[in-house]
DNA sequence: GTTCGGTGTATGGTATACCACATAATGGGA
DNA sequence: TCCCATTATGTGGTATACCATACACCGAAC
């Protein structure tokens, strides 16, 4: 075996811009931006300094970002993170309902026994941490749960939107599972979500994750009003 | 009345960027890409010349496009319109319908009583241009049906989202009308949709909505078989 | 003390020069 | 004649300089 054929071609096609989005998208994720007195501001030259690299591809990223509705860009004002207003929030979770309970429709298809028993077990495990109350543990595993179900589902597409609303949706999962009494709702909802896909039951099985995610919806819109005032700070465009 | 009323702030943050984007995505949704032989290249440097800007807009205006999944930037090789496969074509009618069934739940509840009259309104008409084979009229009218139930959902989200998909469904929809009696077809269903949404049932709205747009999804399925040749032809990237 | 205008500074927008890599064209040696 | 190395060219990637606007600050006039 010759060198070149441990040089794998990783990093072939590597560019700044690309590797600046990334990294850019996972602090905006990770970061908690509805705390009050966040710092929302992304300045374009002090980006530059600390990546240390020049403006331009930090300018595409940027851009890339913006289309994605993580920050806005205001021309001669600044580049925002997007706090997204409850309003905003209550309408992604109406997407990520519509598409979830589609994936879980198709899965009722496309899933085989040996995925569901996959999906049972992975469950059974993470109920675990539901018990000991590692909320943290606990969102984490949540949220793969949802993605297995897009997994499932056969069609890439679905998750790969679905992953576009997880980055605004990140922060809003994890507020949302510490309160009340949901975690051991949830954990309830999953198990008849499995049994509907075992049963084979696409009816069912979109109703009840559709159900699932719109209890979710209907939570943040009965407790959550601190947001809206948090937002309206927001810079007004013209 | 001063002179400085009549000044409205039009064009205040206007970017060429911005104006670039539209123009770029404007162009690559009517043109017909799915013609073999279409030249699908996109050069920076012809652009900005045939625009008489610089190349740094016209980057960025591609760097937006190709989140939007419309083009294709390969490092050192060029910009190449997303000519997409027949499965990925199949994959973003599934989204669509998840999406649009959705809506359809939501506009049961939304929608006022006139909203639906004037829906049922614009249906009928545009079921006459359907009757005279006007197929490129008809066309346009039947997807402005579809955006029309976004609107009625109430869910502003929705209908972006499915704007976005729009931009690659433009060219499907059309050829897929005028294939077969859809047409015909296509009147009837949106005549039960309107019907169930009438009734203010959203079980039925939502799995008619649904239907109808896979009955969209199983036609690709059986008669597309071209595509996936012509997409073959698109470059490699490693 | 208040107001209004000028000026400085910070920001994103734009233009341009240059770089690295991929590919095609070329030409010389086997 | 064919093959392979070399060179030329074209592409997107990157760095940088400069521009136009928004805004804050400050000082002079009232």
């Amino acid at each position: 075996m010759s060198i070149s054929d441990k040089l794998s071609p990783v990093a072939v096609n590597f560019t700044l811009k690309d590797h600046t989005y990334d990294v850019l998208r996972k602090a905006i994720i990770e970061m908690n931006i509805y705390q009050p007195g966040t710092d929302l501001r992304l300045d374009e030259r002090t980006l530059a300094e600390n990546l240390a690299i020049s403006r331009t591809p930090i300018r595409e990223a940027l851009a890339r970002l913006a289309q994605d509705g993580l920050v806005e860009i205001i021309p001669r004002k600044g580049v925002f993170v997007n706090r997204k207003s409850r309003d905003e929030i209550l309408e992604m979770v109406v997407i990520w309902a519509a598409l979830e309970s589609m994936a879980a429709r198709l899965a009722t298809e496309n899933a085989s026994d040996d995925d569901l028993r996959a999906l049972r077990k992975f469950a059974m495990k993470k109920s675990i941490n539901a018990a000991s109350a590692e909320i943290e543990e606990y969102s984490d595993a949540n949220i793969k749960f949802h993605q297995y179900i897009f997994d499932l589902s056969g069609c890439k597409a679905l998750g790969k939107m679905a992953d576009g609303l997880f980055a605004h949706m990140h922060a809003v999962r994890r507020r949302a599972m510490g309160e009340g009494d949901r975690v051991t709702k949830s954990v309830g909802d999953h198990m008849e979500i499995i049994d509907a896909l075992d049963a084979r039951d696409a009816d069912l099985a979109s109703r009840l994750v559709r159900e699932h995610t719109m209890r979710l919806h209907d939570h943040i819109h009965k407790t959550w009003t601190r947001l809206e005032n948090l937002s309206a700070a927001k810079t007004e465009t013209i």
